[in-house]
DNA sequence: TCTGGGGTCCTCACACCA
DNA sequence: TCTGTGGTGTGAGGACCC
């Protein structure tokens, strides 16, 4: 679900020489819309559109309808005036997540250096590889016939000597397509592109290189890095100029460790009802702490997020003595961050929980709960008996009871409770 | 009827300590 | 004792990615 721009310039044969390019990157085509396809053939050809919600976006749509300017992260109601024919499907997560599951077992068979980057994208070191599979092109030309010919969904594949551009050369390619960029040919291809086209480079930053004139790679390749840094900051600049040279030096690293998690929700109509705010907030750091739990991790910092109907998004958060991954004990941190939060009044739009500074749980010392000091290790084997009842009925056949009865009391308007933090 | 949800990383401000 | 400085941790917010 690649957003880079892409350079009509860039799309062309740029060599054939293929060494010392075993990174590979692999994209698949319009993923959810694609998987939405093979569960519901007779829309092969239609504009289609995954995404849903009063308040929803497009989470991915079918190449005809991008035809009609339909993109993903475009709200749901724009999209459907850009092209009123088109066939909304809400998304079903757990089967894209099935089949990115297969594929990426599929990808795990070529070479162990596999590193996903998210449910539709993983790169490949395959210099382990060539001697077994052959050459980085061959392997690539493999992985896209397996892929379509065992789920389904077609992908694009990128070759190259370097990450960054690997993936550029797999979203030039879209769809079903393979890019070799040869390790001599990086830097031509690279200033071909936008300046958008760089990792780090979104729509705030595009805005002020503009202003300076740079609109292109090239552009800022050119740039000395000094004055770069100087309009979007040292550490940005140096890595955008480094970047801009085709140099990327990331190695291809598997087994990710997820630094927060967290869960966020939007309202279908803005909240002026504190206890409901409240009762959102459990039922998040209910869901946040359950996937805890099973990642095997606690976590010491608690933060919130608050989006108000003006659209003005706050933050808070508060660092713990000891790690959890208790749903309680995060959710009473998280009403003493919200009851300090300043709304002006105004009702909520989302609210999210998130738990970051992660450790591994049989590694970290945690303190027991303040229930636990005193009732001994119950709330924590509580949340884990959940966990088994939902392992086993599904997620809605057990949960949170209401907010808790501690500091509720009747409010008809966003303004929370003063809950102590430690 | 605009503007999701799950993340990462960076910058800046501030407090605290040596 | 006071002042300056630099490192570190924390908190808030912004930008970006898929």
């Amino acid at each position: 679900m690649s957003r880079a721009p892409r350079a009509v310039l860039a799309r062309r044969d740029w060599g054939s020489d293929e060494s010392g390019t075993s990174i590979l990157h692999v994209d698949m085509d319009a993923f959810f819309a694609s998987v939405e396809l093979v569960r519901r053939p007779a829309l092969r050809g239609l504009p289609v559109i995954v995404g849903g919600g009063p308040r929803g976006v497009v989470l991915a749509s079918t190449y005809e309808a991008r035809a009609f300017g339909v993109h993903s992260a475009m709200p749901m109601a724009t999209a459907i005036r850009a092209c009123p024919q088109a066939v909304v499907i809400p998304p079903t997560h757990g089967i894209y997540h099935e089949v990115s599951r297969g594929v990426m077992d599929l990808l795990g068979s070529v070479t162990a250096l596999v590193e996903q980057v998210s449910i539709d994208e993983a790169f490949l070191d395959v210099s382990g590889a060539r001697r077994r599979m052959g050459p980085p092109t061959v392997i690539a030309e493999h992985i896209r016939t397996q892929v379509r010919s065992r789920f389904g969904v077609t992908c694009s594949v990128g070759v190259a000597a370097s990450k960054l551009v690997a993936k550029l050369g797999s979203s030039h390619a879209k769809p079903d397509g393979m890019m070799l960029v040869p390790k001599a040919a990086t830097v031509d291809f690279m200033r071909a592109l936008p300046v958008g086209a760089l990792w780090g480079v979104g729509e705030r930053t595009e805005q002020v290189l503009a202003r300076w004139g740079v609109r292109t790679v090239a552009e800022l390749a050119d740039l000395d890095v000094t004055t770069l840094q100087q309009i979007v900051g040292k550490a940005h600049g140096a890595h955008l100029h480094d970047l801009a040279w085709g140099r990327d030096p990331r190695p291809v690293s598997p087994g990710h460790q997820e630094k927060s998690i967290g869960a966020e929700e939007t309202f279908d109509t803005d909240v002026a009802d504190a206890d409901v705010v409240e009762t959102k907030t459990l039922e998040l750091a209910d869901r946040c702490a359950a996937r805890l739990r099973r990642a095997g991790v606690v976590g010491r910092t608690v933060s919130i997020k608050v989006r108000t109907s003006d659209f003005r998004t706050l933050n808070r958060s508060h660092t713990l003595v000891t790690p959890t991954d208790v749903g309680r004990e995060v959710f009473l941190v998280a009403r003493a961050l919200l009851a300090g939060v300043d709304l002006r009044g105004l009702p909520v739009r989302l609210v999210g929980v998130r738990v970051e500074g992660l450790s591994r749980a049989d590694v970290t010392a945690c303190q027991p709960t303040l229930e636990e000091a005193v009732a001994g290790p119950g709330r924590r084997d509580a949340e884990r008996a959940v966990d088994e009842v939902r392992a086993r009925f599904g997620r809605s056949a057990i949960g949170p009871g209401a907010v808790l009865a501690v500091g509720k009391q009747d409010r008809s308007t966003t303004t929370f409770a003063p809950v102590e933090l430690s």
